[in-house]
DNA sequence: CTTGACTCTAGTCTATAGTCCAGGGTCTAG
DNA sequence: CTAGACCCTGGACTATAGACTAGAGTCAAG
């Protein structure tokens, strides 16, 4: 398979995969005579483990983590498990973040009543006040 | 004043202080013959507004929006509490696609007993079926 | 007067995850 | 044989929010 095919049968742009190999997320193929790349069927499988990693919030380098942990012999599940878990606690860490941020913002819209000049706009005084 | 006693005064650095001045969120101040800037100190208020603007989640252009609606003589409280809304939704947005990662995630982490070989770790099988 | 702390400009670098481009070569259908 | 579709490399560019650097000038204290 070529390239094109196999972007297309993962659902990600031609770019992305030659990115990926740059990136050692997936071996670099075999060329062909004329230097087009040269895959096998199996690759697609990889590239939608990378897709669905990262849909879950991994970044490419976790996820190179991930496929390296995959290979290794000497690898644990209990190795998979840590590295997803940290990701999970991060990611939790990052809601309440958010949560924190928004509940602030929230206070600050809902005491705007939207009426009159920005001068008396509470969400600006909110933002100005030298606490 | 000048800039390092402005940027300590807002608990910023003094980079940070010439990049907003360069993105417009605090005017060109006034210059000695030497050429240093020479700060009022108003301009502490303003570069604290901004950091508690990005505490609330405000990136640096919509930062500066908020700052042309409170010197704009026709803007209003609404166009103010419009922006604010904007930002809340996207906010609550993003925390919603925060928490349906997290769910998937922790489904898959669950589903490790953490024994073993990474062959038999459910993590990595959720991620390379081919659904 | 000198030393150390401060400031200036302009430009480069960080991380992320690619996309886009130029200027080639190749492959396939008609 | 030729046109259009595909592929190659290398590098530049996107957005964000500054940090860091070099090389030069300035300011305050001893």
């Amino acid at each position: 398979m070529k390239i094109g095919t196999v972007a297309k049968a993962a659902g990600i742009g031609i770019d992305a995969v030659r990115f990926y190999e740059r990136r050692g997320l997936i071996p670099a193929p075999a060329r062909q005579p004329s230097g087009y790349r040269m895959y096998s069927a199996d690759v697609v499988l990889s590239l939608r483990f990378i897709r669905r990693a990262k849909d879950l919030g991994f970044s490419l380098k976790e996820i190179s983590e991930l496929l390296s942990l995959e290979t290794a012999a000497e690898a644990t599940a209990a190795d998979v498990r840590k590295l997803a878990g940290a990701k999970l606690a991060d990611m939790e860490q990052r809601i309440r973040a958010l949560q924190r941020m928004r509940r602030a913002l929230k206070k600050a819209v809902d005491g705007c009543s939207g009426q009159g000049p920005t001068s008396g706009c509470s969400i600006l005084r909110s933002l100005a006040d030298s606490k």
